[in-house]
DNA sequence: CTACGAGTTTGAGCGCGCTCTAAGTCAAGA
DNA sequence: TCTTGACTTAGAGCGCGCTCAAACTCGTAG
């Protein structure tokens, strides 16, 4: 698969896979006879969890150590376990952060509604009040 | 209040303030005779807000509408509740999308936790077999 | 044979959101 | 009076994560 291929089939741009592999957030890549990139389709299942990774707001130094753990293969693993579980900490400390605000970001839409509500209270009384005038006087519009 | 009780009493730094006034965060502060910022309390209930809009990740480019609309007073009240429904839209969207991320997190944490496991009954297994030696060799390491 | 399109490299540029510097003003305390 | 330190301004600089430009090389279709 070419990088154009690649780009297709992932969520990058061929910009982006060519910087990612610069600075070795991908593997340097095989190139062929002409010495452009030649991938394996597995590549993209390391592109798809590294954009979990930058979903969940890891920055990239801590992406490149991963990779670097990865890279390093066996022996590495508990290290590569605590940087996740670490990780996992702390976008559940965030999504924790975002509910608390999407309360009062909903309390405070529900304040605008009430308001609304007021104003259209509002109108139909002066409706009602143009289809049964109370005094002697007449409908009128300001 | 002066800037630096503000910002004491804030989360944002003095250079913050002065950024977020300059580019229409913040409203114009009165100054003093000597034309420094004195702050009315009131203003860290606007300041706690922006702070919600920016943890939810809202940029500062709608921050500003919001604003805007809010200095503009009465009348633009169906706007702003609209703009901050679209954007409660967004987080939540980003909070399913969190949560689909920690699954993934999950179980590739649970997958180096089962590695870690076979490896500790690994270990236990030699350590049984030292203990109790199946054929005539005697214990060794390598 | 030539033209095209997709790739290559190095390095510059950009948008965002601050963050800091430099040079100056002012008020209060020793 | 002098010093200290908190403030003022305009504008430069920074870290992040791309994104693009320039100049070049190939392989293939017409």
């Amino acid at each position: 698969m070419k990088i154009g291929e690649l780009a297709k089939r992932s969520v990058l741009t061929a910009h982006t896979i060519r910087y990612y592999e610069r600075i070795g957030l991908l593997p340097y890549a095989d190139r062929d006879r002409s010495s452009r990139r030649d991938y394996d389709g597995s590549i993209l299942v390391w592109i798809e969890f590294l954009g979990r990774l930058k979903t969940t707001g890891m920055p990239i130094r801590d992406m490149l150590l991963y990779a670097d753990l990865r890279d390093r293969g066996s022996g590495t693993e508990a290290e590569r376990r605590a940087l996740l579980e670490r990780h996992r900490e702390s976008v559940r400390a965030h999504v924790d952060e975002l509910n608390a605000c999407l309360l009062v970001l909903d309390t405070k839409i529900g304040g605008y509604a009430e308001t609304e509500q007021r104003m259209k209270d509002y109108d139909a009384t002066l409706a009602e009040r143009r289809r049964k005038p109370v005094g002697a006087r007449s409908p009128r519009t300001r």
